[in-house]
DNA sequence: GCTTCGCACGCAATATCCTTGCGAGATTGG
DNA sequence: CCAATCTCGCAAGGATATTGCGTGCGAAGC
């Protein structure tokens, strides 16, 4: 329901990047008084174009020592192959995101553990443990050199 | 400096998910007083292990309706490949992140544009025009299955 | 064992902020 | 041209953030 004009656009790049802005600072930088800004935003909230705020913690503080992104690929993309292992992500800690994506390799996953050990662990029992999938690649994360905010 | 103890890391659970609880709110949750609870996440914020608070914004609601993960891969790792790599890869705001990896391609981008033609565009005259790009593989986007806080 | 020091806590007070109701001006459609 | 609708700014009260202060607990040293 929001009109995404100027304005709106604006709240969004100033939320993206400082989501705990007070709502009056946040009007002062669109050009709004506090109570049509706090409007809009709760607009853009409840259609969903918020979704959320979130705090970045930094990986290591949380305890992330190794960071990979894993690509999957099915031997056979039957439907109970992709619950199975739709439901193992979805219930692996260790998998921070999970992505449908085309190419040879179906799912994209970035996986977070504490270090090669427990990487190791949950690759042979959780990963390589679901039916169905038939190759799994790992790309170590070495660094981080661009990220949506920084 | 923080502690890394049992409330520290429920704060910054917390936080990951809700970043705009109110600080009595989160000291509720989290079984401290609201200043004690203040002082702890200015510590964590001040330590860098809070590094920002960002909203989630819907990538159809922000104009990203095409979205792909793109490995790369330099022909030569020269001092000059990389710094224009990277350089150019800093300045385009079609790249969303930018990880270095281990594996056959080393770099793994995600990008996110208006639809096909500004990603064919921004694949032409962008991605293929830094000199060393050996190899540019596009895996569209089909769907998200998981990420960190849903 | 006792003392001292430092640290984190809770309480209280003030400044700031959020939130809602209300009326005015602009915009749209008939 | 008028009416309906929408969004705005203003103002008030209730909630929240933020700081100073005193207390208690644990660690280090005597």
């Amino acid at each position: 329901m929001p009109k995404n004009d100027e304005i709106d656009r604006r709240i969004l790049r100033e939320l993206q990047r400082h989501a705990r802005l007070t709502n009056v600072e946040l009007a002062e930088r669109v050009g709004l008084s506090a109570s049509a800004c706090l409007r809009r935003v709760q607009d853009l909230e409840r259609s969903g174009v918020i979704s959320g705020y979130h705090a970045r913690v930094d990986p290591l503080a949380g305890g992330a020592g190794f960071i990979a992104y894993v690509t999957v690929a099915l031997s056979s993309h039957t439907k109970e192959n992709l619950e199975a292992f739709e439901r193992t992500v979805a219930a692996a800690p260790q998998v921070v995101e999970c992505h449908n994506i085309t190419g040879a390799t179906s799912y994209l996953l970035r996986v977070e553990v504490a270090g090669l050990q427990q990487y190791k662990k949950f690759h042979t029992e959780t990963l390589a443990a679901v039916p169905g999938v038939a190759q799994i690649t790992t790309h170590v994360l070495l660094a981080t050199t661009k990220h949506r905010f920084d």
